[in-house]
DNA sequence: CCGCCAGTTTGATTTCGGTCAAGGATCGGA
DNA sequence: TCCGATCCTTGACCGAAATCAAACTGGCGG
């Protein structure tokens, strides 16, 4: 029913006030859902790792652009599709009212990121929330936070998730260095050498 | 095997990362879900209305405080008691689905507001959802937005919605009053002189 | 190997909104 | 009606992050 199809970094899946014509689920790769106002200012909304829908089912349209940051495999399905097999399925609709309770206490989590912490604080926040998300949890028990792993954004996508300037976030990330809290070995790798410094920091 | 409770202004209902004893319905009134941080910072990231749902099912913590901006009655229900009705009711889950994503997307919208919008764009984009969201959609089909008013929300949580400070809410108010975009007949009283311009104003 | 180009860093300056500090309005209760 | 508490407004000033501008870096194609 499903249909496999690859989306490679920088393509886009669904565009923002489209009708909702399709759903899908995240095989392989990351991607980001964006709202975007008249002039230009974008703000990253969301975030889809491996296993997590996305797509509106059940709207007219979809609220958020989906665009991929890295190469990635999904699963597609059209809405309509979607909506009828679901209603029918009431294990499927649990399992999506569970993923979307979570979401929304994620996005809520956020809220408060960007409208009361600081640039510092959100910097911190934000590498401690990557470190938990790109984990290799892969086969065995996860071993907890990763301590170095290479981020899915650039610069910009960063500014656009934190609600900054990219200038603010370069300086934030080499304050980090200076300080010895992270290593940067490359533009989007990151090593934390100070997990508690940055806890404190995140507030 | 729901019980009717009032709740009065100011009064919480559920404490953030308490157990998510009990979920509920709004039947009248309003209330704020509200998250804080150590240090006492706090961030408006949800507001409901009657017949909205409150409380985190299928979930071991709410990742929010909820307390009443008027008095309020609500219908409160056990939350294991809940969730294994819900199961039993695919009927029930699908409504719950459907507003939580609805809950999603407002959610998703007001992130682009915290991360990206200036202090005038987000007062106007402010004043026209409430004007939306208050309307009086009472008896017959709905007429639009109100014109005119009472806010449920004092400066100090405007601020907290918008992520702003009181004072920086209190002079925009101000400024709106004084190019006769808004009339402001009371504390809480908005009017809308001209939402041509408010329209503008919100980006 | 070189030069180009997008992405990034760094620096100088500005500005918006926050902070601090008084006043003023409004409402409820005695 | 008066008082007091709370909420709101206003003003002066400050500072964090935005803006403007310029150099730097590192991949990639020629």
């Amino acid at each position: 029913m499903g249909r496999r199809r690859t989306v490679s970094a920088g393509e886009p899946l669904i565009w923002e006030d489209d009708d909702s014509l399709l759903v899908a689920n995240v095989i392989e790769g990351v991607l980001k859902l964006t709202t975007s106002t008249a002039d230009g200012r974008e703000q990253i909304v969301g975030v889809a790792y491996p296993s997590d829908f996305i797509g509106r089912p059940f709207g007219q349209t979809s609220a958020a652009s989906v665009v991929a940051l890295t190469d990635a495999r999904v699963c597609v399905f059209a809405r309509n599709d979607f909506d009828r097999f679901a209603r029918e399925h009431p294990e499927l609709e649990h399992k999506l009212l569970e993923r979307t309770l979570a979401e929304l206490d994620r996005t809520r989590a956020w809220m408060m990121l960007l409208g009361r912490k600081s640039a510092p604080e959100k910097i911190a926040t934000f590498l401690l929330d990557m470190s938990e998300r790109l984990a290799d949890n892969g086969c065995m028990a996860h071993i907890g936070p990763a301590r170095q792993f290479t981020l899915p954004f650039s610069r910009q996508q960063v500014a656009d998730l934190l609600g900054l300037t990219i200038e603010t976030v370069s300086r934030q990330f080499t304050k980090l260095k200076a300080d010895g809290v992270v290593a940067l070995p490359g533009r989007r790798d990151v090593e934390i050498l100070d997990r508690g410094a940055l806890e404190m920091l995140a507030g």
